[in-house]
DNA sequence: GGGAATGTTCAGTTTTGATTGAACGCAGAT
DNA sequence: ATCTGCGTTCAATCAAAACTGAACATTCCC
């Protein structure tokens, strides 16, 4: 007994919207990423607040929040002065692109505590361990991009 | 003019609060880790409490956060009623180990929703990009992961 | 038995961040 | 000129989370 597909889009609006927020993004940009996803098509801003019974403030803040991100992209239609938004083309590959340079500086900003340590320090020994954790985290992700970009 | 070893362990220590709760940690937590991780030998619970000037309840409750991530372990000492931490010999293994639980999860609650489509949807194909794309990113991590392991 | 030291708990406070909704500016349409 | 629809801004509200500090239970020491 295979749900109703708008049951499955409602179920996975909200999915996303908790998935992201664990990852440090408001809800709501969960969800407004999560309904573009699903529809695949770009959306009004008032249909995006009407559909998640939100308020245009919130659109507003949200999409720029996600606009910087590039994680989506916003259209305008010659006649038609509303904004429309839709998913950017690399959006996976912009939030991997951003988590690699956060770990990078992660890695970079505690091996210059480290270096700032004479040598016999044992701590700089694990700060310089805790460096290349963060350094093979984003090695390890940057490798995850290049699988991706070569499968699509 | 290197800073006195003191000021690097501060600023240190400050670094790490904000870097892990940025991460979804509490910032007492990040900051205990950064001390324990600087210094490289367990640490009393209440000299915890007085260095990093919070509350005895705070320690209390952010240890208790640490441990059930597996990132400190406690110690406990004949003869001595005080509780000891320190960071455990894997602590960065576990906090890849739980990342990659938590994106292997995230890969498989999109498939299940993009499998609850008929194959016909539009919907379904970019929800499997996406459930792709997480499963990507562990894979990525677990490459890291590896990495690490075989270095030290 | 007191008394001091230790870690936990919990109610209350503070802080932080997200969300709302009204006011505003702008651009087309009437 | 006025009106309507659109997006932005900002002050106020709300909710969630972190933190504190006092009360408590336990253990050890005298």
């Amino acid at each position: 007994m295979t749900p109703p597909i708008s049951r499955t889009r409602a179920d996975f609006i909200a999915y996303m919207g908790q998935a992201l927020e664990a990852q440090g993004l408001p809800p709501i940009a969960g969800r407004m990423l999560g309904l573009l996803i699903f529809d695949g098509a770009p959306r009004s801003f008032s249909d995006l607040a009407t559909e998640l019974e939100v308020s245009r403030g919130s659109i507003s803040a949200n999409a720029r929040h996600l606009l910087s991100r590039g994680a989506i992209v916003k259209q305008n239609r010659p006649g038609d002065r509303q904004d429309y938004f839709c998913v950017a083309e690399q959006s996976l590959d912009q939030i991997l692109i951003e988590l690699i340079a956060r770990m990078t500086a992660t890695s970079e900003s505690v091996r210059g505590f480290a270096e700032a340590l004479p040598s016999e320090e044992g701590a700089r020994r694990r700060l310089c361990g805790l460096a290349d954790f963060y350094a093979a985290m984003a090695g390890g992700v940057t490798q995850a991009l290049q699988r991706l970009r070569q499968r699509c």
